[in-house]
DNA sequence: AATGAATGAGTTTTCATTCAT
DNA sequence: CATGAATGAAAACTCATTCAT
């Protein structure tokens, strides 16, 4: 059930937004009472935050996964990343898209916990990026911080944008966004 | 009056929130009743729209003139946009913040209005390239609407993380993101 | 509009208790709605607060008028002040319901305002006893605060079982106690 | 496990009054669920009822014990009462305090059962006050049955100033009041 | 005896909006 | 132009109670 209600509210709140989608919108469309949900939760801000850390707990996860690979090269790792984010638009847009959009409505004490995870997964592609120049793949005159931070601004704004109905595959756009990334878009003579 | 209060909404409805600011919130602040609030505007949503509209006609009017100068080559312009969007943090963060984070508390009334105005600096970003593409200023192997997103993610997204007040001035990102951008980030011997 | 909802409130407080009235409750019975409350009062809480304060404030009055008189002995002066406690349940008798029972329904927020003029309602009693043992009016074999706790309590008391329209009036049951606390029940031969 | 719940309600209705203290909060305390609370009750009111009772039950006991104890002059057994009801403080503080202030959350249906017991206890003060008018030992121009009031009014307000962690004993406040009582205030010469 | 899930009716509170003055 | 009062609909949350297991 609290999985269900978690389900459910995650489609509702990328529907309508968090702050317009009430308790009782959620569990009329459970057909249960609204007196069930605070037997699962202890407040409407809980259940945000639990969906925040189950999103950025998974990423961590995958990214970890990506990052610890031997087998792949620094170049590598970053398209898989850059993929995986994109790719999840598809399978999980609903839950991105809460993750982006409705950060500002967890109060300090529930950001004390989602916060570091956040910034850890953006650290850990800054640390891939130093790697990088450290073995040569990557120039070694652009600063990694604000390099990582414009790498998930191109992957991340996907979510305001990107529909997985269209004619671009995610695979496709993953590819685009790493040549440029990598590449440049200035035509070399 | 008008321009009083919508400065005033803007300044709170950054720093907390469209949903989370009340109108009575507002005028408070300004030392008037609430009843006033509805002699200017006919409702706290079109405040918003309001809010919306001046800024993106702000935009759009700059993006205009950037891009209609005779002197610069696509590159330069492609500079100053991404420069100017990340320099209005400076100026305009409470106002930028509002226009990304709170646009899905417009109606289909209003995103009506709004909505093809944003689509359209981003199209004004594809049909930039579009022309560097015919000119051999940019690669010919790259989806210009896919990478017009991709620019206006990395520059977009700084609202998120990018702070006036930090060691790394706004000048510095821009030629930091700009260069990302051309030439790419890999190594090349 | 204030006085009107503080009065119905304290007439519905006293009868049913303050937990068990709802803002509802209240409104209703004066035909507006919950919201109007709102406009006045900025909580449950308060409106209480208003209502102990009020009370508390008009006790050390009356008791000031009466201890300030020149022209009294101290036992006159107790006398008046225990007949005032009495008498005030004829006319006052819901005020005064509120007052001692529901003390334990205001957060200390709002008791560090209200207690301190409760405890000096009953020092002022204290002062009195202490003056009339310096004038030898009264024992002074006696501790005047425990003395001002038990006069306080006998009259306090009434307020649970004193009714109005019993074959006892108000005056003679002040004689009573005025007279049990003066020369004592002992039978004196 | 009956016994153990209204110990364990009785502290938390004492603290934080009756309304204010959930079933929930009781149960949680007992490390058991909230079902079991209606094996053992039927409603919180009942609950309360049989707090209420068990405690007048036991006060009427005690008050039996010392009125038929031949040996003792009336005198000496009401002061024996109002010792025993302010000693009771100190080691029934908890149980007293529910008693004297959630009287009022108790619906007809169980002060039927109550409320002839509390006034039997101050009917039992007055017939020993009557007593003691006919064997000479009391003054016979006060009414009985005020005076009774006045006695149970200076002992059970003790409740609500009494902390029997102060530098006065119970036997010395009791001892204070029975003089007061006995004797009077008033200085004789 | 005890649990865990669910209910439903109620509570306080918020707030955009209206409107007579 | 501006105010102050009122509205009404909805929100989050609480909790005594029930009941199948």
């Amino acid at each position: 059930m609290k999985e269900t209600i978690m389900d459910k509210s995650i489609e509702l709140f990328a529907e309508k937004g968090f702050k317009e989608t009430s308790i009782q919108d959620i569990m009329d469309e459970l057909h249960v009472t609204k007196g069930t949900f605070y037997y699962y939760f202890k407040s409407k801000e809980e259940l945000l935050k639990d969906i925040h850390l189950q999103y950025i707990e998974r990423l961590l996860e995958n990214q970890k996964k990506i990052i610890s690979d031997p087998s792949k090269t620094c170049q590598e790792k970053l398209f898989a990343i850059i993929y995986k984010l994109i790719q999840d638009i598809e399978k999980e847009g609903q839950r991105a898209k809460v993750f982006i959009r409705e950060i500002n409505h967890l109060s300090d004490q529930y950001l004390d916990i989602v916060l570091p995870k956040r910034d850890q997964f953006r650290e850990n592609v800054q640390l891939l990026i130093e790697e990088g120049i450290k073995n040569g793949e990557f120039r070694t005159d652009l600063p990694p911080d604000i390099v990582s931070f414009g790498i998930l601004g191109i992957a991340n704004w996907s979510y305001f944008w990107f529909k997985p109905t269209g004619k671009v595959s995610d695979k496709r756009v993953a590819e685009i966004f790493y040549e440029m990334l990598i590449h440049g878009i200035q035509q070399n003579n």
